[in-house]
DNA sequence: TTTATATATCGAGAATTATAGATATGTTTG
DNA sequence: CAAACATATCTATAATTCTCGATATATAAA
């Protein structure tokens, strides 16, 4: 973990409904309902169930869920025309680590 | 800590220079020259020597400080017309336990 | 292979943040 | 008390982020 990661991730934390969506995506089976085709959580949840809890727009959510992934915040699996997305443990562990 | 603060505190967080102050006042003694009138670094740095060693303006300094203050992850302490700043690792590590 | 569904990307205007210079405030020193 | 020094605050402009609707892409269903 180097300043610039350190610097995007603490950006993708930094606004109330990303933070959030990493708080809802700690425990996805009380925050969300569950997924007709797939019958776990194991892979996350799909856009369309965080972008209906979140209230904002399609493509926000989208946007936001995308570069989040994109400094390993989230972990992105698709399953068809689904995209599922899960924590990346490891990253907010190494993120705590450096600011501590 | 609630969402609304620990959001704030990412906020802080999400500038590589703000980062950067925090990691130089992990170790204010072998980041900064010692203070003249203080002898130790037990209540921190104060502003002129984060300006100098940061590079932006003396406002710019003061105002990302400041509220960094506000939002407890640094604690102020005013010596005559010094302001010495220094992490408040408590705040961390509640910021920490939060978003992990 | 057309249609519907899920997600991603693009382009734009509104809102917020970054940053500086000027100035104010408070403290020390002559 | 006047001058010098350290820091804080104000004001303004540039840069970035927020957020949406429109549109593109990819997959699944009819």
């Amino acid at each position: 973990m180097d300043l610039k990661l350190a610097t995007e991730i603490a950006k993708c934390l930094s606004n109330p409904t990303r933070l959030q969506i990493m708080e809802w995506l700690k425990e996805p089976e009380t925050q969300f309902p569950p997924h007709e085709t797939l019958q776990h959580f194991n892979d996350g949840v799909c856009v369309t169930y965080i972008q209906e809890k979140a209230g904002l727009s399609q493509s926000t959510i989208s946007t936001y869920l995308t570069n989040m992934e994109k400094c390993s915040l989230l972990v992105l699996t698709r399953h068809g025309k689904w995209s599922y997305f899960k924590r990346n443990e490891e990253t907010l562990k190494e993120f705590s680590k450096f600011i501590l």
